[in-house]
DNA sequence: ATTGTATTCATTGTATACAATTTTTCGCCC
DNA sequence: GGGCGAAAAATTGTATACAATGAATACAAT
């Protein structure tokens, strides 16, 4: 699809000087500032929330995040929406909205769908992945083989790994189907990868897809998709097995907030 | 602060009949005005959607749906965001939001999804549904079979059919992710329950999956499950099938209107 | 002290005004 | 007639004011 040349030759035209002084009180339009403060809100939400710099029973009103982002409440409001559509934030009527809290159960009753979804899409990608995709996801495990002592830059490849199959998978409504679970997954905490032995046996699991992918073997490339999913969840399940025990002593002690 | 001291009297004597009154006089206009203008505004859109009442390749803006609807902008933009994350709306900046179409691919590929989801969400009632869940389902498939001759009927029933597995399956991710699909289908026209044959075979597919689900035979409601969602693609490929053709068939025969 | 009631506050829904950016149209010169 | 560019219209993003409604609180009466 050939886009066409429209001139992008921002033409300032100042009808007269009131016009002027207000482009110069505002903010300067700066390059790269395409983003409406509705997505700006989102992301910087989605950050907090991922962060965790947000108290878990924290009520987030309007007008609070408004004063804390430094915009009106429109913005807000279209950004708390839509982390509502996502599942990120629970709206209670007159109360503010807080941050979704999950269980180990919601945990497993996560993963229980993505051990439905995700395979799939790994089989999907085997039959109609062409080379060029196969490549781009060799290359991706080739980088993960350098990276493997270093977590964060793992995170990143891991997700693109993920993407290139679900797009190869050429399945709309999969890839917004693992989507709408992906968006929940900061709500777990800590990412799996910055455990090294999970790491390195996510990186074999990687490794025996795309094989699997590249022989077209749909069959072979969804089991080992299934197993690396239950190997997710078996991790994070250890982990807070590991961690609630020091939570119960806390929280009779919650810290009050007001 | 002292608020200014008003020592008015109120009723102390007040019988009891009149704070009924109220009561009751204030639940009748929030029993049935509760909604929000943005709610309205979105069911408005889809029904039109689903009606059909949308020219094809109109482009939707915020200021003539507001003019059509009575409302300003501001529920307007909330109820398209929403339906733009739902998927009926496609946006494109500075030209107005179109209705998404779906081909027969699309179809398909929301079909190998709800293959998946739909009979995990079978076997997982089967597993966990109590006494009152079963008989729940009987009540619907028993009012099924007197309205088989009443295709209208018959949707709503689908709908919470539908609806009482997915509860009972107890899982919120797989809930959201089968209503993600759900939300599209609109889109794909008239109901399949319009048509006689298949709302019967319909109607024999539920009666076997709640046998099943009444047995906790997982394995057999899955199996039933999934093809209920095959004869259901079979049935709506068999209509465009059928359909394309009759219209090009009336291009050629009709007055051409352009 | 408790309960019922009225007042105040907080939160959100809606309308409107304005700004910024894009598309479209129209005038102009070649 | 066609291309170029500027004004105009259109569309959307954002801020703000106001209204409505649920929640919280103070207060009086028993």
């Amino acid at each position: 699809m050939a886009p066409p040349s429209r001139s992008k030759r921002p033409v300032r035209s100042v009808p007269d000087d009131s016009a002027l002084q207000r482009i110069a009180a505002r903010r300067v339009p700066s390059a790269g500032d395409a983003r409406s403060l509705a997505e700006v809100a989102c992301d910087e939400i989605r950050k907090a929330i991922r962060e965790g710099r947000v108290a878990t029973g924290a009520h987030l009103t309007e007008v609070d995040l408004a004063a804390w982002l430094g915009m009106s409440r429109t913005p807000i409001r279209e950004a708390m929406r839509r982390l509502q559509s996502e599942g990120l934030l629970l709206n209670q009527p007159f109360r503010g909205a807080l941050v979704m809290r999950l269980d180990a159960d919601d945990m497993r009753q996560m993963f229980a769908v993505r051990e439905l979804l995700e395979p799939a899409a790994a089989a999907a990608c085997a039959v109609s992945a062409g080379p060029a995709e196969i490549a781009a996801l060799r290359a991706i495990v080739d980088q993960e083989a350098a990276l493997l002592d270093n977590p964060a830059a793992l995170i990143p490849l891991n997700r693109q790994f993920h993407d290139i199959i679900l797009e190869s998978a050429r399945n709309q409504f999969l890839s917004k189907a693992i989507a709408g679970v992906y968006s929940l997954i900061p709500l777990l905490g800590d990412s799996n990868l910055l455990n090294g032995p999970h790491a390195r046996e996510a990186h074999a699991q990687h490794l025996a897809i795309v094989d699997a992918i590249e022989r077209h073997d749909a069959a072979r490339a969804e089991a080992v998709a299934r197993e690396h999913v239950r190997h997710s969840l078996k991790t994070r399940l250890a982990r807070i097995a590991a961690a609630v025990p020091l939570n119960l002593k806390e929280k009779t002690t919650k810290t009050r907030k007001k």
